[in-house]
DNA sequence: TACCATTTGTCCGTATGTATG
DNA sequence: CCATACATACGGACAAATGGT
């Protein structure tokens, strides 16, 4: 598990740490390939961040080409 | 095409150059009337500016009657 | 069909800190 | 000092898509 932990006093922006921590997750196989991330309701509560710094963290994680997001439905780990 | 860039260089300000920009597609027709603009995230990646100066420029078009914005939809160019 | 819960998409307003000219 | 601009972050509201009841 450790999930990791934000921390907000680091110089490294808050949605940077979030994105390297569900990287970490995914290539661990902590979260399975096709399999869906979190809500972004359910990292806010987890990670004790708002909205727009998960949706940052997720926008890399797309940028680097880790997973796919679908409207109503998630975000996926790629296969 | 030749979207425009912004000069950060210039006396013009960023917000007043991407509102020009914007303008100039809406009269050329490269946006349509009735539709949606690229939306805020969108043009910060596009334009290189930060979110604020998007905002601003916005602010300008919907000042000089071209666009109107729908919360939570977006915005749209004047019919 | 209609409704509903969940989830993501977009916008609004505000705030802090940094940097430049 | 001040205006402009960027980067980051928070919280709220409404819209749109999906999937299930």
């Amino acid at each position: 598990m450790a999930a990791g932990k934000i921390d907000q006093r680091s110089a490294v922006p808050a949605y940077r740490q979030l994105a390297d921590i569900l990287q970490r997750q995914i290539e661990a196989g902590d979260l399975q390939p096709d399999s869906q991330l979190p809500s972004e309701t359910t990292l806010i509560q987890t990670y004790g961040v708002a909205r727009g710094t998960v949706r940052q963290a997720i926008a890399v994680l797309r940028d680097r080409d880790l997973v796919v997001t679908v409207q109503g439905r998630g975000t996926y780990v790629k296969a």
